[in-house]
DNA sequence: CATGAATGAGCCTTCATTCAT
DNA sequence: AATGAATGAAGGCTCATTCAT
């Protein structure tokens, strides 16, 4: 729409360093145009034709797993239990960044590299934003928790999963953890004593 | 206690050292070993015989602060409150990591550069252990949740509190997602329906 | 001429091509001819067909320019006094070099692009040679000055104008150091001694 | 005096660093770094250290130049014959500026890498300036020639005789200019009428 | 003819680490 | 021990030119 149809080749090339992009993420490698250059067989101009940045590139590789998000969140909205849909939508959205190393560096970052990102992340907000409102209309979820902590709270929750977490397991950490932010660390009828106490202090 | 004392004139530049890396963590700034030769007036040779990578340096400027938790996580053995002990806790670890960038690096890397690193984390992870299994015991905390847990948790907490929150509002925004880990974001007897649902299916 | 006839569509983009140069030369961006088919709405095989160099294209657009000053050049030739014929030549040089960024360009280059514009430079070069002849003859101008000396002397000066005088004044400026030259620094009759020494002693 | 004296290795390479500066400028190849740090058989970081800027290497390469003609100017300024002084000083200059590629090149750029550029700089635009009033003082040049005409002329002799003329020839072509400029293209009781008529036209 | 994607040499710069002084 | 100069691999980016479409 937005743009131009690319000619065969030059679609073809894009493709393949998306591809490469990628793998690189898959595996870890941090993301360097030079690189994905080299291993996609292209010259180095070529990739930077298609991507101003690493993360412009890197943002395109996220693309569709936010555009998925987006859409999960939508059918969420269908939901009419309104805590059990957002309750699959954060299981959802925890599950991708865990498993996409590429959600969790485009979430994160403060600003974004192309429109299309700003606009997915806006939209997911949206979403999440929606969700979070009837949850609270229906009395399920906190009053004090706004749309603006859903994102860092994710991240968090993903960030923690991968720390000390084996591969392996992170989907499952992911998911324990969320469910433990979720419910709350503590029993809630134990008792009427406080939570953080801000200063800290024990006695 | 395991090498020998240094030398005064050494001792000095150790502590500029420190005092230096400690100052450009404070800024942000990242840990070069010839920046930090040329701020603390040293040549880089120093630096590297004193410390020889930038992680032994930045365990060593995080150290105190990790001896400083060990020692309150000691003290809040002590309080007969296993909840009040452990939310304590934990609420001093979330308010050090967020003010200090050394801890959430030291803490969130898998190895140490430095055996009193390991040593530290160790205790530290013994008595947050022994808080949890006490307010475990005290039926204040959900039985699934492990010593294992907690550091990733906290590292958790402290990452999302650093996400797109300014400076200025970090300690309390780390604050305020604490409780709601401690508490859970849902309204506890809401209602029976599930948390995650492990497949994240809403409908 | 020497070439068929462009066709109608070739032609508007060789206009275009050329149109845009200018806007580049005028605003002092170096002529690149991608930057100029990317501003031309053209592909780059299209500016490179039409201007195999980029001193081709620039030959080009100082043309036109080169022309006015030859035809300025054979109207002097008709003014029957020969010092002021001369003085108005250059000075319509100079002017149009300090205003037109390809003019320097094009005349300081040892070697020519376009067979048109070597052309044009060998014309300039004999109106010049035939007004300084004139001016000889007449006595009016120091009889060491030759031809060759002309274009050099003026790129000189436009070069003198370029240094440091701000956009603004350079016209003026030009015009001043023209004068310069034409009158000497040094009053005529001030005394016996030497100009330039040859060996730069001061005694 | 301002910087520590360098190590004798480290000195060593500054020399090597600057000779093969002094080489590629002589036979006209542009300064860049890794080139130099080729030549000179030395890591490229090393020549970093040393200069920071291709520019700040070509000022060192030409700081002696710039100083043998201040020294010249100040020994100028013992002349009792105030246009002979001058007249040595400018021919001094201009032989400089066309023998030393270095020379043109930091005289003619509007700003300097290093400070002692710009002092010395200033230096030769005093004594310049000083030579020339004594001069304007004594009636033997003309009263419109401030100061700041004196640089950018010597530059525009300069580039005059780089134009076109051979390297074997440029010295003398420049003098010869030089001489032009001081006693003028015209002689001067060849008529009443205008030198540059500012419009240009010749009737 | 027009197009513009692809190329890749080439330049710039940084920085972790070593080692002669 | 202390010093800090030297190193050079590594990464970033641009741009003139070619050639498949």
């Amino acid at each position: 729409m937005t743009t131009a149809p690319l000619r065969k080749d030059a679609a073809r090339n894009w493709e393949r360093i998306v591809a490469v992009a990628r793998d690189l993420v898959d595996e870890g490698t941090p993301l360097q145009l030079n690189d994905v250059a080299r291993r996609a067989h292209l010259g180095v101009g070529t990739v930077y034709r298609h991507f101003p940045t690493a993360d412009a590139l890197l943002e395109t590789v996220a693309a569709p797993c936010l555009e998925a998000l987006a859409a999960h969140g939508e059918q969420a909205l269908a939901d009419d239990n309104p805590k059990r849909a957002l309750a699959g939508f954060l299981t959802h959205t925890i599950e991708a960044q865990v498993t996409d190393a590429s959600l969790s560096a485009v979430t994160s970052a403060p600003t974004d590299a192309l429109p299309r990102t700003t606009e997915l992340k806006l939209t997911l907000r949206s979403v999440g934003g929606q969700l979070l409102e009837r949850a609270c209309a229906a009395g399920v979820v906190r009053a004090d928790l706004t749309s603006d902590d859903l994102v860092p709270l994710m991240c968090g929750i993903a960030y923690a999963a991968n720390v000390h977490a084996v591969p392996a397991t992170r989907v499952e950490t992911a998911r324990r953890y969320l469910g433990m932010l979720l419910e709350g660390l503590c029993i809630q009828n134990s008792g009427g004593d406080p939570a953080p106490t801000g200063d800290g202090s024990t006695g």
